[in-house]
DNA sequence: CACTTGCCTGGAGTGCGCTCCAAGGTCTTA
DNA sequence: TAAGACCTTGGAGCGCACTCCAGGCAAGTG
């Protein structure tokens, strides 16, 4: 049976609580292979390896057979990078803050503040992104009454 | 003399006011070179150049000798790109919409409905982007306390 | 007049984030 | 046990949005 097309959730229920266990669990196995892994993220089974390969993922446990097979922590990781990604901020730095974590709790003060210059960026996107809005409304005002497929117009 | 280095003023007054003139002028001549075009809006003279070609710019005034005069219409627009660009707004999206808007009046309808699918991708991002704050603001705080530079805490 | 600075062009190059390919091994279901 | 879907790898390729280069013209300054 083929794994089922859900490509493109990425509205996970909004606590995704990183680390913590709250997580959307496909099943109770807390193994999953690289395609269901996919299906979860929305990222493709391409993506998640080369996330892998550059350093962006944890080591990945494998079968004895050598295929990945990711696990709930795993997943929790990627719904964060997912969210991470949706800041726009490179993966190289994504990367860096990988790094940090796998050198342990000394890394911390580096991270919250990396973090907090992400935080800033969030915000300052959001407000440029309010602004074009603005911009966007009046615009779309001075085409008030220009309707769409305007033949037809006495139904 | 050189043109002044004011790269990144992508704070320009709010209310830019597409093709209406609100426009910040450099001076009174209406008339820019493609340095001072670029200094003003922020994107690089091979930027500018490069939209003109692609068709993302209605065409430009030359001088007598072949070089590029802009006009404040022009800026306008290319604020209006600037602000269209921030959303994420695809170039080739953007090439289309130039398109429209040099077929005349008849394509407004279709201009209508193509800025208010990018008015919904905007609300969209604005959306992401704040739900992503809240998961940032979360993992900050697993990290309260952890202080940059903790050597030296003691002063 | 030489020199510097700025502009022009077509086309090539860059960096990012994937995305795909070839060649092969594995797993599942009939 | 055989077909077919799935997984593995290193490395090549792609699309986007620039970004730069070479070679040349034009205008201002000492």
């Amino acid at each position: 049976m083929t794994v089922v097309q859900m490509v493109n959730q990425q509205t996970v229920p909004a606590a995704l609580c990183v680390t913590e266990e709250t997580h959307p669990r496909p099943d109770g196995r807390d193994q999953y292979t690289i395609s269901e892994v996919a299906a979860f993220t929305g990222m493709s089974a391409h993506t998640l390896r080369w996330y892998e390969r550059i350093g962006l993922m944890p080591h990945v446990d494998r079968s004895n057979t050598g295929q990945r097979r990711f696990s709930n922590r795993d997943l929790d990781w990627l719904a964060f990078v997912g969210k991470l990604r949706l800041t726009g901020m490179p993966v190289a730095d994504m990367v860096t803050y990988a790094e940090l974590v796998r050198e342990g709790k000394r890394t911390e003060p580096q991270r919250k503040a990396l973090l907090e210059a992400t935080r800033t960026d969030v915000v300052q996107r959001i407000a440029e992104l309010q602004d074009t809005l603005t911009v966007l409304d009046y615009k779309i005002g001075t085409y008030a009454g220009a309707e769409q497929a305007p033949e037809r117009t006495g139904a």
